[in-house]
DNA sequence: CTGTTAGCGCCTTCAT
DNA sequence: ATGAAGGCGCTAACAG
């Protein structure tokens, strides 16, 4: 395999020339220019960025450790990070934690091992030490998805309490009084955030606090399941499920299924996070849609803004809004003996 | 940042015995063990995997390259590539081609700089001329989900004819006899294949070979919209459609419901590929599922196995059957008129 | 504007 | 069972 001295042998001039022509980095003449090209053509030379990671402390990889690949919501942040990302020359590593520590650690190890230029994570409950890590040896970090408390980073996220306010003030308004919320595991922001959000419209309608009607879950189809069996037997009386993503919503929809509720006639629904256009067919769910692909492509550019140390001192937060968007799930107007 | 000689240093042992005992190669006496345990945590040594890598000349990094990760078929088969290859101690990069041969081979280029150890890719229209640069310098390649005509390479897919025999099949033991192909584009071997199963189906049923049921198009929503249009307006007493991928059954069928066409009493639908279940409210489609995740699983034990030149001089074809899956979208048996 | 020198951090090879 | 020497391929730093 031809490296850069063969090349340069090649054609004539000094392996630094070759360096400097083949990364655009300093003059290098037309004809010298040519003459490496064709020497290029001629040995297969493919550059061996190990090497010049080794030496210039750029690898030109940036990393993606989120929980689910498969959520549609993760999905569609990955492409908005892996499009900007390959614009700038970078490559993407990914990674799924499934929501553990450990595996989000040895990920977080395997990152630095490798010298990435940065790190996109969304941390898995408590994550703090995870990006106390990751900062220790240098490497810029941007938390997306969620907060965490007390922490010195970027952020890029969606306002889960101000959505999750919004989609319950929408089932008030359609007359609901007795709702529950299914949300994910304590701890992780938008879980906490969303129920925060809840309380918050339910406790301005002047609805008394009621942890019976709060569970705390996992953000799995199966979790969401369990809660919506475990809310309709803890409770008499539900008009209204708010299901903090959209995994959740599909695992409390299958239950009511099987109870023989209907959606929206005997159980209202809304959900946090909104399908793909593409993957509907009907297009039925009343929801808070997050902005996924700009919140990847946000935190990419903050990443590269960091990279390139053109960004202030202080940590960005961007926090970017969720749009309600109505549709059939969360049902018409209750009657009045439903207002009271 | 500290290095392999200076925890070699702290720990009173050479700068080779601290690379034995982080790679567990060759022996490290218990006690030298310790003392080098103690001394990376009190430097905080990370390993430099560059510098490894540029002299071991194996890098732990694989790259996953397909069209849009988006899908959730190729969102399954990363999540299939990215376990199984983390639990070898693998990482993996990904890159959207967008069906764009010219993306695509700017993406190989990359990998091959980077020294990944292999590549698995959904090869772009005649991604022949890619798998060959690849090929050329030495790194091994896993080709998924299609066929590439007279290329020497293991590949993993799925049985594109037989699930869309079956398919076909299916409709016309329901009793349609004018039955339209809404496929991808012509020279991607799933398009292809899908359409030769249908013809075949169709042949044994005695049902002449008509053109103007078959469409091509791109494997997009789109595109599935598009052609849905153009199959009705070219066409008259069309009962069923067969959409080649799950984005294209979506688009047909948004173009139904904007024509007032109801699914399947007026248009029974087929499709290729499932959705995961946890994304799906009502399950109404029938569909042609792959084993997504399998796909993606077995292709990296291929890479691995030859990795480790464990596998035999012949290339492998994995070829996984797909899942006939009956819902409602493909109706009940037509009325004997139809039948004819 | 181009070239020389040296070294990034690690592991292969060979020695003990 | 452990160590010494040297080089993997490239580019930073400095010359000229």
């Amino acid at each position: 395999m031809a490296n850069i001295r063969d090349v340069a042998k090649r054609a004539g001039v000094a392996p630094i020339t070759v360096s400097r022509c083949i990364n655009n980095s300093g003059y290098c003449s037309p004809e010298a220019r040519e003459r490496i090209e064709s020497a290029i053509v001629e040995l297969g030379f493919v550059p061996n960025r190990l090497a010049s990671g080794l030496r210039s402390k750029r690898t030109h990889t940036l990393a993606l450790v989120l929980t689910d690949i498969t959520n549609p919501f993760f999905t569609t942040i990955a492409r908005g990070v892996e499009d900007t990302a390959s614009e700038a020359g970078y490559t993407v590593i990914f990674c799924n934690t499934d929501e553990s520590v450990a595996k989000e650690q040895m990920y977080l190890q395997m990152l630095l091992e490798k010298r990435v230029d940065g790190i996109l994570l969304v941390p898995a409950v408590s994550g703090i030490d995870s990006v106390n890590i990751v900062k220790k040896q240098g490497t810029p970090i941007v938390v997306i998805d969620r907060r965490l408390p007390d922490l010195r980073t970027d952020v890029v996220r969606c306002d889960s309490e101000s959505g999750a306010y919004d989609l319950t003030r929408l089932l008030l308004s359609l007359g609901h009084r007795e709702i529950v919320i299914l949300t994910g595991p304590r701890g992780v922001s938008t879980a906490d955030d969303r129920l925060t959000g809840y309380r918050r419209a339910l406790e301005e309608a002047g609805i008394p606090h009621n942890e019976e009607k709060e569970f705390y879950g996992a953000f799995s189809q199966q979790s969401g399941y369990e809660m919506a069996y475990q809310a309709m037997k803890k409770n008499n009386g539900i008009t209204a499920i708010f299901a903090a993503n959209n995994v959740i919503t599909f695992g409390a929809i299958k239950a009511f299924q099987e109870m023989g509720l209907r959606v929206p006639e005997d159980v209202a629904v809304v959900g946090f996070d909104d399908l793909p256009a593409p993957l509907v067919t009907f297009p039925f769910l009343t929801v808070a849609a997050q902005p996924a692909y700009e919140m990847g492509k946000k935190a990419i550019e903050i990443l590269l803004g960091r990279l390139d140390g053109e960004l202030p001192d202080h940590y960005e937060e961007v926090v970017l809004p969720a749009a309600i968007v109505v549709r059939q799930s969360s049902g018409g107007i209750r009657e009045i003996t439903a207002l009271k």
